[in-house]
RNA sequence: GCCCCCAUAGCUCAGGGGAUAGAGCGUCUGCCUCCGGAGCAGAAGGCCGUAGGUUCGAAUCCUACUGGGGGCACCA
């Protein structure tokens, strides 16, 4: 029996014994897990709920509705406990059962339809194509893939997007910087520096050997688009190496670029803005009332000298997310752009969206890492590149996707390149590589699948492997619900753990010559099942999944 | 000044109202005659920053304070 199943029989019993409370649906029962093993494989707090509401006491009301459950099959004991929990045990057989149901779903157990008819665009990344990727995207990276798959495995339709600043001064910046190198002379003020500059000024100069000879205006315009393409290109195999993968990279410049009539997509936000009553002029500019939605000052959206400013560009482009069907549009920023969510907010509000719906705001805190070499090639910052080749993906992307995103992080290298147990990635990993490793031992010892009997399952560490394996569609979908790709880890990590213990305890494979059972091949069906479950989640994470190491 | 985030074991961190607050590291003690010891079992270590409040019940929710991080452009 599943959480679900049982969440439903708890809700069919609660009725029974008290039937003014119809109104209940399945959702409702908390069912959780005791933290001590002791109190059953199943607990719930439904009675403790219900009691005031009912103005009954607790545990008369929690009785009643335990021995209720007691005359369903597949319950092997209910009792109350404390102010009124019950706990719940699941025979061994219909625990069991759900062994043979992970089997058999494969990939797709975990999954669920939580967030289907959802479409959802997750915005993250979004470096200044002007340099590499350092520690800080690495984290959004690791984290936005992570959340793009497990909104994915929850049902929802999502698209991953990079918006490219390529629009702008910082890309004259960069222009001149790269032109700088190429001349070997002083790179402009504010301007970008590092070894990673001269590399691209000579490539440059491999596919524009005139660049030099060219007037000043075009001698910048030439070098900086030309740089600019070939420092996205390696932003982008960084991030592919990196086993992150942007379904949409979307430049700023087409916002500013006019059509065929001679309107960008940016003129015509603003006057869409204008058209829904929240745009005014003053002082020479044009402005966003955006504290009608909640922000702290109204913003600028066109200068005085007709320029638009950068917030011009970020209207444009929500407006091009929901132009293209986004309903729920997702942000992945950095502690430092937390003055932006009221401005996106109330860029939905504008709209004519809802700001509490239409808009996420997912922000992260910082990132650093104790012993890393900081880049001579590119200034004095931790790169993406350094830090896979240093630790690779598997550690990387694991250690970074384990803690939830606002907690300011600091890793340890010393443990990220141990291959123990001190290691989570090494840990969970070995979990999944020694499911394997069972599976071929039993294999040569003759240990098939044909026999699947769940009641044999009645060691302590067999139920609590089953109660974990079932713990996992519920962990998707808290991590899709709740924006927290890291329970997913955290969660391994205690199936791993209980594998272990399990593998500890109980054999698949008879000891010498004693004869094969009933329970031996059940047992390799569990063994088979732990597997698909830490596969299954480390996919989520982007982490291999290794059948040797 | 205003805004956002954080504060849990010596360290790095989990714990979206529930029972005795957890994991790994570090410290201490056990377990290799057989499926990988890259593992397992156990011990020690906590006024959950402070003070109030809500609740049958608070590390969790609310308020104030203290301490730390980040941010407050007609820059991009």
């Amino acid at each position: 029996m599943d959480p679900r199943a049982l969440a439903e029989l708890i809700r069919e019993c609660v009725q029974t014994t008290l039937p003014e409370s119809s109104g209940l649906s399945s959702d409702d029962i908390a069912l959780e897990r005791p933290k001590n093993r002791d109190h059953g494989d199943w607990a719930t707090s439904i009675a403790l709920k219900l009691a005031k509401a009912a103005g009954v006491n607790p545990r008369d009301l929690a009785t009643s509705i335990a021995s209720e459950l007691l005359t369903h099959e597949g319950i092997a004991s209910a009792e109350v406990a404390g102010p009124g929990f019950i706990n719940i045990t699941l025979d061994a057989g219909s625990a069991g059962a759900l062994v043979k149901t992970i089997v058999e779903a494969g990939e797709a157990y975990g999954r669920g339809d939580e967030l289907t008819g959802q479409v959802i665009n997750v915005e993250y990344v979004s470096a200044n194509p002007t340099g590499p990727l350092h520690i800080g995207h690495t984290r959004w990276a690791a984290l936005g893939d992570s959340l793009v798959r497990v909104l994915r495995a929850a049902g929802a339709s999502v698209t991953a997007e990079f918006y490219i600043n390529d629009q702008g001064v910082q890309m004259d910046k960069f222009g001149q910087s790269v032109v700088a190198a190429a001349e070997g002379s002083e790179p402009p003020e504010d301007g970008y520096q590092g070894a990673y500059i001269h590399d691209l000024a000579t490539r440059v100069l491999e596919r524009s050997p005139d660049l030099l000879s060219l007037p000043d205006e075009a001698k910048v315009g030439t070098a900086r688009d030309q740089a600019y393409e070939l420092q996205l290109g390696d932003i982008r195999e960084s991030l592919e190496r990196f086993n992150v993968h942007f379904d949409v990279w979307f430049s700023e410049r087409t916002l500013h670029a006019p059509g065929s009539d001679g309107v960008s997509p940016i003129d015509e936000s603003l006057e869409r803005l204008r058209a829904g009553g929240h745009v005014f002029d003053d002082d020479g500019a044009t402005w966003v009332r955006t504290t009608d939605f909640g922000d702290d000052k109204d913003r600028v959206i066109r200068r005085a000298n007709g320029a638009y400013t950068y917030f011009a560009a970020d209207a444009a482009y929500y407006l091009s997310k929901s132009d293209r069907g986004f309903w729920k549009k997702i942000y992945l920023l950095g502690a430092d752009h937390h003055g932006y969510i009221h401005r996106l907010k109330a860029l939905a509000g504008a709209a004519g969206e809802n700001p509490e719906e239409n808009v996420e705001i997912l922000i992260g805190q910082l990132v650093s890492i104790n012993g890393a070499k900081l880049s001579k090639r590119a200034g004095n910052i931790v790169e993406l590149d350094d830090l896979q080749k240093w630790l690779g993906t598997d550690a990387l992307r694991y250690s970074l996707a384990r803690y939830p995103a606002d907690s300011p992080l600091t890793l340890d290298s010393d443990i990220l390149t141990k291959r123990s147990n001190d290691n989570p990635v090494f840990y969970v990993q070995y979990a999944h590589a020694r499911t394997h490793q069972v599976a071929r031992n039993a294999a040569a010892a003759g240990v098939t699948r044909e026999v699947f009997d769940p009641s044999t399952l009645t060691h302590d560490t067999e139920s609590a492997l089953i109660a974990s394996l079932g713990d996992f569609p519920r962990v998707v979908s808290q991590a899709a619900e709740l924006r927290e790709p890291h329970r997913i880890a955290r969660y391994l990590e205690e199936v791993a753990s209980v594998y272990h213990r399990w593998y500890d305890a109980c054999r698949v494979t008879p000891l010498g010559d004693d004869p094969i059972e009933a329970v031996h091949g059940t047992r390799l069906w569990l063994n088979d099942a732990t597997g698909q479950v830490l596969r299954n989640g480390l996919f989520l994470l982007g982490v291999s999944a290794p059948e040797r190491m």
